[in-house]
DNA sequence: CGCCGAATTGTTAGCGCTAACATTGCGCAC
DNA sequence: GTGCGCAATGTTAGCGCTAACAATTCGGCG
């Protein structure tokens, strides 16, 4: 009996002692946290009071490792800088949350190989279930995700494979916004990208289609370039296009954060917004209402997303498997016209 | 033998599994993955290849259980949506990631109470270590830390009390824009803030006894808002300011998103800033440089804030106790002068 | 009055891993 | 050769919890 005891991790105090406590099993308390029905409620009462007094908190590790349930769930975005995915996550706390699950988070960074590479280190958690962004991986994360048939739940865009899904389409919002830029009379309409993400790519074929069929599409005024999103790059983007192309009389930034600096050159350089040049966003960040002049942008729901992909993944888990049909959710998108265009 | 087996979470393949095809026991392909000078090269390099080729992925909840840490860290941060703390965030990945720790993220809405509610959540999993923002907590909070020996560091502030904390003097950088004003000849200075959270409030401390020094403190220029912080509520309190006090010659904000709000609002209004009215935020947000005037503000060093503060932890948690001397870590700020003053 | 079934509680075993101790093997000094 | 010491690997037990099955209790009914 000389043997050290453990290093215990926690308050030390377990199942069991609170049992001893009560003068039941350990199993019986486990029973009157987890599935209240089972047990006499005056039983209950007891049990849950000397959980309080003896500051009982339970071990997930253990349990998890009895139940091969993590009640966890990985939640991989591209960027933590960017509102987009910070407002979608607010959605998703909001519905984990409350129905006991936990989040982790893993930041991409855009970058496929780190995303496979988070969801390899995060596995060692065993999540329940995956929310990811975009529709788009490494081809071993998908075989990993069949392997393990871990439910997961595609955000900000819209799968035509059957995947489920929450997002919009990103397509017909790129061309939303080039049909407005077109209904109001401009021609000669830039579209300025930055990042270059898959979505930032429909958004561009939006733009194509529209844009070919009004018979007024330039390929030379497509300006992509795969740098991060900022705005000194939207404003340095514009820049360039104006010098290459002076007769260019709107622009479509793929997101807020390019408008921003775009729009605030403008106002440096003494160029008239929109009179001159139209200028469009995506995303309504808080910020774009509050440049001079207010941005035009495409609002995205992005809270609602994330909720919604919450929910949608929850249901996945608690086995209501297929409820037939599609469960692609598409939670549209709104023109917001402001003083730019 | 007509149990039935256990479902398996993950792959399904254990240490013992990898040790068998290797020909050794599970304990050799444990040291093999964790202290690899206890195991010859050749047969930890074989055992490392089945681990590839098997797809085994470690257990996390096991390891934990089995040795009582977790490499876990719990971070508590007051809001997603504000940037100051999504940099501090990334700075935090940015060293426990290739520490090998993992983060859980806590939201604690600005809470003391949620903040308690946190902690006591993410106890479950056995955190090694805790990052917290400000020094203010709830009664119950230090003292669970305290029962439970759980090493904290605390950003983002100063502590007086050898509590270990990495961060700058709100209280310094508050003055110092205070007189950054003065200096540009303002006197009649008002203070405009919201959410009211201990760090806004130690600002407002700098801005009094700056002002209080020069002789021109009026706390009828004071204006507080519990309301959450937002560009809307900045341009809402510019009004109300103005029209409360039309001779109010500068204005310092508490932070970036109210003095944008309040920037917006003064073009609208064509009050010329700064000729009529000094404008200073708090913070140095990307947007701040890119409102007409530029923003005048405080720069702070979120990232490192948040990179130290890991740092810090590690050292403690690795076992290099009070490496003597103070635990605190000002890194300072930086006043970033723009057109807006 | 004994037996049945439902409700309540208990027993046993094991989830996958690692700390602690035990064993084996091997080179080397004498 | 014998024994010593160290390095490499194995054995045992147990971390805290819960699934599965077992036992007990109790009310009701023929």
């Amino acid at each position: 009996m000389s043997r050290k005891p453990r290093l215990r991790s926690g308050s030390g105090v377990t199942m069991h002692d609170v049992g001893q406590a009560a003068g039941v099993s350990a199993i019986t308390v486990s029973r009157a946290l987890h599935s209240p029905e089972r047990v006499t409620p005056a039983l209950r009462e007891k049990i849950l009071q000397l959980v309080e007094q003896l500051g009982y908190v339970p071990n997930r590790s253990a349990r998890q490792l009895a139940s091969a349930r993590s009640h966890t769930v990985l939640v991989l975005i591209p960027s933590l800088s960017n509102t987009v995915f910070i407002d979608a996550l607010a959605g998703i706390e909001s519905v984990l949350q409350p129905a006991g699950y936990q989040m982790l988070i893993g930041n991409t960074h855009y970058s496929d190989s780190e995303e496979l590479a988070l969801l390899r280190a995060y596995l060692q958690h065993s999540p329940d279930g995956l929310l990811v962004t975009g529709l788009q991986q490494a081809e071993a994360f998908s075989r990993i995700l069949a392997e393990r048939q871990l439910p997961a739940v595609y955000m900000m865009d819209l799968s035509d494979d059957g995947r489920p899904c929450v997002g919009l389409s990103q397509e017909a919002a790129g061309a939303a916004m080039t049909r407005h830029l077109l209904q109001r009379g401009r021609r000669r309409i830039a579209y300025l990208a930055a990042q270059l993400d898959e979505r930032v790519l429909k958004r561009l074929q939006g733009y194509r289609q529209e844009l070919t069929a009004a018979g007024c599409h330039d390929p030379a005024l497509e300006w992509l370039n795969p740098a991060p999103s900022s705005m000194q790059l939207g404003a340095d983007m514009l820049d360039a296009l104006l010098a290459a192309h002076p007769d260019c009389d709107a622009v479509f930034c793929c997101n807020d954060d390019l408008a921003i600096g775009a729009i605030a050159r403008c106002q440096q350089r003494g160029i008239a917004v929109p009179a001159q040049l139209a200028i469009g966003g995506f995303n309504d960040l808080q910020a774009a209402a509050w440049t001079t002049p207010p941005l035009s942008t495409i609002a995205t729901p992005r809270f609602a997303i994330g909720a919604a992909a919450a929910r949608l993944l929850l249901q996945q888990l608690h086995g209501q498997q297929d409820s037939g049909g599609s469960r692609c959710l598409d939670l549209g998108f709104q023109l917001q016209q402001r003083g730019s265009t």
